[in-house]
DNA sequence: AGGTTAGTAATTTTT
DNA sequence: TTACTAACCT
């Protein structure tokens, strides 16, 4: 380890020079710009390499941080290769898992003790409720997740309940909504519980007034690596900034194009303030992309500039093979002819020797991969659906959680009210009211409670009642000799718990029962209880099975960081992508952020990437049409091939008619026209307003409206719709 | 206490 | 269309 550098490191020879200016810059604040597909991670492991063998720093005085579990794994598997031994000690993780262990140390700083528990958002809801109750809130008019969203958001932002500002405040409630806020944290101190925004809400406080603390942590911390910094949040930055006051070696890695959780807090602003938060501040940008054909990264790179207040990126092709086919852009008459045409093409790859394995279909929302599950179940291509129910959100898995943490602290109400009825033990709201009151007046825990009321209680509830309490006694007994793995199979089983699935005729009852066993077999992977509840409050994730050929379908969030081969982007309308929930929510911002959604989509692919849209759609059950994405209009014509009825929309074409304001505020905007001038050039019989008129979905209508080749029609049966002007007839 | 039915709402979700 | 919740009945 202390050996002096080798002269030019083999490991750095392999580097591009952008990539080595990247890896070689080590003291002082750093933003790496790192563009899509341009070698982040090897940037960023190189670059803890570095560090160790230059010698600046111990592998314990590096705090490396990342957003999912998913990366921190595969950073802490590279890095243990690197230094040759498993990477145990580091301090590289999430930020949350990271905060979960800084705030152990510090916990009664906060009121805490070291061993609190970490609600998920299941439990955070319940508790929310229930405050909410006390305090005599109308549940109906004043729903509990919109107050949690809120509490979330001031948590996201660094604020402590006293320090709720006007101009931060809520009208949630009748202007109720701090108060509340202060209330749910009492709560959860009382329950010595942290919610996961606690746990970065409570280290921030620590670190901001216990300057020792800090001065401990500026003395292990030399030099730090964040990933991701542009889905960083405010609290997430307070933090940051405080670790890096001390040696001031500070290296961001990320991408402003990338950015795409704003609606989960995270500030855009972060990264693009980087050089001013931090002094002397150096920015390197990566921007030879090895992973996509030209084409692809001319239309990505084409779509992105639209957007304003970038820091500024221009991917170029690092490889000396990316020619390659255009981008498609496939226009259709609806969405069922759209799953069609992603199944015969996919179907159409693999006999051509296409690894499915390496064909994902990106949809904005997740209710979008039904229409192309049905189309893929219909021709036999085996499919996975990426995301959705985590395995440790299972109501299964939850229930079978739930009475593992009774087991370890008596005291954790919120679970133990979750596990009490079930199975079901006749135990109802009453029973439970009542227990809740003697724990409130008492101030005692649930169980306790429970434990009081057992002798007045009428014969029926009581046995049960009785034969849970003694059965948990029991199982704690047990604990001590028999071991965790044991004890939790004995429970789930004496307690009725399994009994109750295996009675269930639905259809899902056995799988639930398979992942109770997988359950049991994952917590013999832990030494004790306490480590294993641990783990499945930080780490939610899926363990796939990522071996079978199957192709993917996935949210564009989810997609972030993947790659694939064939890339099939489905739904690009307008209303639904970019949204129009998130336009009316977050206005031009949010447009932006679509736009950054549609360049992540594009830039998953390496060889092949197909656009579509449908001109109608079914939507909650009726029938909706929709004109094509403005994206597909702001794509470069040079790099993007259409087929079928796909074409820009007038106003933003360079037309005699329109003065095209959108090209004085953009000044970087695509220079060609030329897409199918044929198709639209003639339209003598243009419909004007007041027209009777015919559409093959809706019937007969009057045109209410005229936007170029858009109207507004309302139809006769089917409502106000707005539609091509080329899906109608005249009539009369 | 628990099951049934009617009404309503509906993105994205790293931890 | 579906899925979830809240009121309603047994």
């Amino acid at each position: 380890m202390n050996a002096p550098a080798p002269a030019p490191a083999d490991y750095l020879s392999r580097l591009n020079p952008e990539q080595r200016e990247a890896v070689e810059t080590l003291d002082g604040p750093l933003l790496v710009l790192a563009g899509a597909g341009t070698g982040k991670t090897r940037v960023l492991t190189t670059r803890f390499a570095h560090l160790l063998k230059t010698g600046k720093a111990w592998p314990g005085q590096v705090l490396s941080v990342t957003f999912t579990n998913k990366a921190a794994r595969e950073m802490r598997e590279r890095v243990a290769a690197i230094i040759g031994q498993p990477a145990d000690g580091l301090w590289l993780g999430t930020f949350h898992a990271l905060c979960a262990r800084m705030l152990r140390r510090h916990a009664e700083l906060v009121g805490l003790t070291s061993s609190f528990t970490i609600l998920d958002s299941d439990d955070q809801l319940r508790l929310l409720k229930q405050v909410m109750d006390a305090a005599g809130v109308d549940l109906k008019r004043w729903p509990a997740p919109g107050l949690m969203a809120v509490i979330q958001r001031w948590k996201d932002r660094g604020i402590v309940p006293g320090k709720v500002t006007p101009a931060e405040d809520s009208d949630y409630a009748n202007n109720r909504a701090h108060a509340l806020y202060a209330a749910y944290q009492d709560r959860l101190k009382q329950l010595n519980t942290a919610d996961f925004g606690d746990l970065m809400l409570h280290v921030v406080e620590i670190l901001k007034n216990h300057p020792d603390v800090l001065a401990d942590w500026h003395r292990r911390f030399r030099y730090i690596l964040v990933d991701e910094y542009q889905d960083t949040n405010l609290v997430q930055y307070y933090w940051l900034r405080l670790l890096a006051q001390g040696h001031k070696n500070i290296c961001c890695v990320g991408d402003d194009d990338q950015s795409i959780y704003s609606w989960r807090g995270a500030e855009i602003e972060n990264i693009l303030r980087f050089e001013k938060d931090f002094e002397n501040a150096r920015i390197v940008r990566l921007e030879a992309n090895y992973r996509s054909t030209k084409p692809i990264l001319g239309a990505a790179a084409g779509l992105i500039a639209r957007n304003t207040g970038r820091l500024g990126k221009t991917l170029r092709p690092g490889r000396h093979d990316a020619e390659g086919d255009k981008v498609r852009v496939v226009s259709l008459w609806d969405s069922e002819e759209e799953a069609r045409m992603v199944g015969d093409r996919i179907e159409q790859a693999r006999r051509a020797g296409q690894n499915l394995a390496e064909v994902a279909i990106l949809v904005r929302a997740g209710f979008q991969t039904r229409s192309f599950e049905e189309r893929m179940i219909t021709l036999g291509l085996p499919y996975r659906v990426v995301g959705g129910l985590r395995f440790y959100e299972r109501a299964e898995i939850r229930d079978a959680l739930a009475y593992l943490r009774v087991l370890a602290q008596p005291a954790d109400d919120l679970a133990f009210e979750r596990i009490v009825n079930t199975p079901k033990r006749g135990l109802g709201d009453t029973t439970l009211k009542a227990m809740h009151d003697l724990a409130r007046s008492e101030n005692i825990p649930l169980i306790a409670a429970a434990w009081q009321l057992l002798p007045s209680m009428r014969p029926k509830p009581r046995q049960a009642l009785t034969e849970l309490l003694q059965g948990f006694a029991r199982w704690r007994e047990m604990l001590g000799k028999d071991g965790h793995v044991v004890v939790a199979a004995t429970l789930l089983d004496e307690s009725g718990y399994t009994d109750m699935w295996k009675q269930d005729k639905s259809p899902e009852a056995p799988g639930r029962l398979d992942n109770l066993k997988e359950f049991v077999r994952a917590l013999g992977e832990f030494e004790n209880l306490s480590g294993f509840l641990d783990h499945t409050a930080l780490v939610m994730e899926n363990e796939e099975n990522a071996t079978a050929e199957k192709l993917s379908m996935m949210t564009l969030h989810a997609a972030k960081g993947l790659e694939f081969d064939m890339v099939f982007l489905p739904g690009w309308e307008e209303g639904l992508f970019p949204s129009q929930r998130s336009m009316d929510e977050g206005g031009e911002k949010a447009l932006e952020e679509e736009r950054r959604l549609a360049y992540v989509g594009i830039t998953r692919g390496r060889k092949h990437v197909i656009i579509s849209c449908a001109a109608n759609r079914r939507i909650y059950g009726n029938w909706t049409s929709s004109i094509p994405s403005r994206f597909i209009d702001e794509l470069p014509p040079e790099h993007v091939e259409v087929e079928g009825g796909a074409r820009p929309r007038a106003a933003e074409q360079p037309s005699m008619f329109n003065a095209a304001p959108m090209f004085a505020r953009r000044p970087r905007v695509i220079e060609a026209p030329a897409w199918d001038v044929k198709e639209r050039a003639p339209r003598p019989d243009a419909i004007k307003v007041g027209q009777r008129v015919f559409h093959m979905k809706f019937g007969n209508g009057n045109v209410i409206a005229v936007d170029d080749d858009k109207l507004d029609i309302e139809f006769d049966k089917a409502g106000t719709k707005r539609v091509l002007d080329r899906f109608v007839e005249k009539v009369g």
